[in-house]
DNA sequence: TATAGTGTAATAGCAAAATATAACACTAGG
DNA sequence: CCTAGTGTTATATTTTGCTATTACACTATA
């Protein structure tokens, strides 16, 4: 996997799977992985793949079954409000980390629009 | 200051100065408090702070004189594209994460321009 | 020229994250 | 019942970031 040095790695993938879940390549009540293949897949170790694992379960995105294997919820909702969750987070973070640059509402929107369009033309 | 748990501190102390020269609170030529009161303002320690200075000092953006104090670069070219980069970095990440929950451009921008509104009404 | 204020560097110690490795607990299937 | 595959936990070790502390190098100025 292709770690950012900048955060904890149980953080990242964490959030990898989060995506996986949210856009469907997991689907909800799916098996995922074991640890151990997860740990070979993301190039970490399986106490670091477990730590990650634990919040997740904690968050009760995923539910363990010793000696089965971990699953993702059933719960459609809760994968909603992830992905809600998620988005905006991100959102947010851009909004605060622009704004702090003295970029006003109008500027922050449109200099994100010219961005995809000049990341279209770059194709 | 305050820190995100998440990444190191020499790399938010870092930031946070960037922003000040982008902003102009810090001005070109400018001379920067000195490490041990930078140290106090952050609330970190004297390393720490001085490990922030020397990338800034690598990249060029803020000149060392030892014995008279650390002072922001003159060259406001150098400042402009720090900025650009910053924006861009910023726009570059939202997207690839928007992009990868599945959202379209469309959706990118809308749900950006809706939480700025909200973000209006929250007040 | 002494002194206070600067940047710089080195040392030692601590804590958190990550690794390697091993062991334990449970489940399913032959 | 045994075995392979699963989650879980524990230990020791390494690395990295951060701190505390001290010392050194240089500059300006009283």
């Amino acid at each position: 996997m292709n770690f950012d040095d900048k955060v904890p790695i149980y953080y990242q993938i964490e959030n990898y799977i989060y995506h996986e879940i949210i856009t469907g390549t997991l689907k909800p009540g799916e098996k995922l992985p074991s640890v151990r293949q997860l740990a070979v897949d993301v190039t970490a170790n399986v106490n670091t793949v477990q730590r990650a694992l634990s919040e997740m379960i904690a968050a009760e995105m995923i539910e363990s079954k010793r000696g089965r294997g971990n699953f993702v919820t059933m719960d459609t909702t809760k994968i909603d409000q992830l992905k809600v969750k998620l988005v905006t987070t991100q959102l947010e973070r851009v909004y605060e980390q622009l704004h702090a640059l003295n970029l006003s509402d109008e500027e922050i929107v449109t200099s994100l629009q010219h961005y995809i369009q000049q990341r279209g033309q770059a194709k």
